[in-house]
RNA sequence: GGAGGGGUGGCAGAGUGGUCGAAUGCGUCGGUCUCGAAAACCGAUAUACCAGCAAUGGUAUCGAGGGUUCGAAUCCCUCCCCCUCCGCCA
């Protein structure tokens, strides 16, 4: 326990070395947290530090004070041990006294580390906001309809695909349920990823819905932020959360270990539900399936060393795009510019579907994302390799990985829109039809 | 949920108050031997932080936290996790 009453991950390990990196390399820092357009002080984090160490020094040789005591005890006469006892006893309480001090140090420095963002990769567009965003490929060709195409939202309601009023009796608004071949889509979206993926040689795993607190602020997330800005629903009475991703659960997966570097890299691909509180986004993208609070995602995760956290990005960039080519969806690849990129991401590619039922005559939207995170979870999850030749002191970090591969419902959105007919039908896309069982979802009677 | 057993280094496994950061075995790395390999033999091999250019030194860590003690892997308390058996259950 700290002193602000909350369980927070092994003091002793990972982040500090953060402080390091961020004195080594202040210009750059500053200069990465201007390009992102965050607040972080930095000075802060070297004023903490050195607070941190003095104490430390300071403790450190009072034990020693009382580790020589120990080994003097044994020989010493039986006036000279009452003595020793009372030094030791004073010892005893300085050491208490600065061991406190110093894990309130800790857990500032922490705090002021903990809003500092990863570094950016040099190539990542700079820009405030998603102003600055890079369209860097577009893939398929947008469909050319001779009727006014419907949104997803009319779509569902015409081919009784979704329920979204027994959505909102149920568990309330955002919520809804699939129906019909929706729900075969949904499958079959999954069994579909899944394969590819096992196929590539990543590890299919279904994790846990929920995980807990420490391992969610490992990833990145804040789940104690005040209810209006957290991004996660908490389960009351527990240090559990809802996921929102299985990034959280497959990058907790390995949390404190140790790889072989000979085990890297280590490739995922996992299902989960995901849940969402969409705090903030109140009023937008309100009708359907786009933005909701609970969706099935199949999400890939990799654990790397730190010169192939690059080419796996790519590769996993490469593999989302391999797979809404072959669902035959438009759309378009973004380089995330710096404004726009989350805290621990490096850089981060956005594949966004060409949905006709979007906005006025159609729009992007995105569906899959995927970033390299190098170190920047592994430091906070205790996540690191032991390379196969020994340079020096300590244990490298591993890099982090996570790209979606399909978010059900987003896919479904697309597919829909895409697929959707002049009589009012959905062709279903070629891939998925041994799994939906029919090539066109049509009106029931 | 009930009863019992257990959490020690990469793994297995000893260790019940100081001589223990920790025997031994396996694994790994280096060496000897060999045309080469195996075997055998010799040696090395936890992590983090602090000080130092470095050599090196200091501190902490035997599931977690607290306590007793001059001194805790070892004793006490609380919690967590794992295993076995029983109960319940999709």
């Amino acid at each position: 326990m700290y002193p602000d009453g909350v369980r927070h991950r092994d003091p002793g390990t990972p982040p500090m070395l953060d402080a390091a990196f961020v004195r080594d390399h202040l210009d750059a820092v500053k200069a990465n947290i201007a390009n992102r357009g965050v607040t972080a002080d930095v000075d802060a984090v070297l004023r903490l530090d050195d607070e941190r160490k003095r104490l430390q020094r300071q403790a450190d040789e009072t034990k020693a004070k009382q580790n020589q005591i120990t080994d003097a005890f044994k020989k010493a006469t039986p006036e000279e041990r009452a003595k020793l006892k009372e030094e030791s006893g004073k010892l005893k309480e300085q050491v208490a006294g600065l061991d406190a001090l110093l894990k309130e140090a800790e857990l500032e420095l922490r705090k002021a580390l903990s809003v500092i963002p990863n570094m950016t990769h040099p190539k990542a567009p700079v820009g405030a906001g998603d102003t600055a965003n890079v369209t860097v490929a577009e893939f398929g060709t947008k469909p050319a309809f001779d009727f006014k195409p419907k949104d997803h939202v009319e779509l569902c309601q015409l081919l009784d695909l979704a329920d979204f009023e027994a959505g909102t009796k149920v568990a309330g608004q955002k919520f809804y349920f699939l129906k019909n071949e929706a729900v075969l889509l949904e499958l079959a979206l999954i069994q579909y990823a899944m394969t590819k993926l096992v196929a590539k040689g990543f590890t299919p795993v279904i994790t846990p819905d929920l995980a807990k607190v420490e391992i969610l602020e490992g990833i990145g997330f804040q789940p104690r932020d005040t209810a209006e800005t957290r991004q996660v629903y908490t389960v009351a009475d527990s240090d559990l959360c809802l996921i929102a991703t299985a990034e959280i659960t497959l990058g907790g997966m390995h949390a404190d270990q140790v790889f072989a570097e000979d085990d890297l890299p280590k490739r995922y691909v996992g299902l989960s539900h995901c849940f969402r509180t969409e705090a903030g986004a109140a009023g937008r993208d309100t009708r359907g399936i786009y933005r909701v609070h609970q969706f099935t995602k199949v999400e890939m995760f990799a654990f790397c060393t730190p010169e192939h956290s690059d080419a796996i990005h790519e590769e996993i960039r490469e593999i989302e795009q391999d797979i809404f080519l072959g669902l035959g969806i438009p759309f378009r690849v973004i380089d995330t510019c710096t404004g726009d990129l989350g805290g621990p991401a490096y850089r981060k590619y956005d594949l966004e579907a060409w949905m006709p039922g979007r906005g006025n005559g159609g729009d992007w939207g995105e569906i899959t994302s995927t970033s390299n995170c190098t170190d920047y979870q592994a430091r906070r999850l205790g996540i690191r390799y032991r390379p196969k030749e020994k340079k020096g002191g300590g244990l490298p970090f591993a890099h982090t990985l996570n790209g979606t591969a399909v978010a059900c419902t987003r896919a479904i959105i697309a597919i829909l829109e895409n697929g959707q007919q002049a009589d009012g039908s959905v062709l279903v896309p070629e891939v998925l039809r041994p799994w939906v069982g029919k090539d066109r979802i049509t009106a029931k009677r």
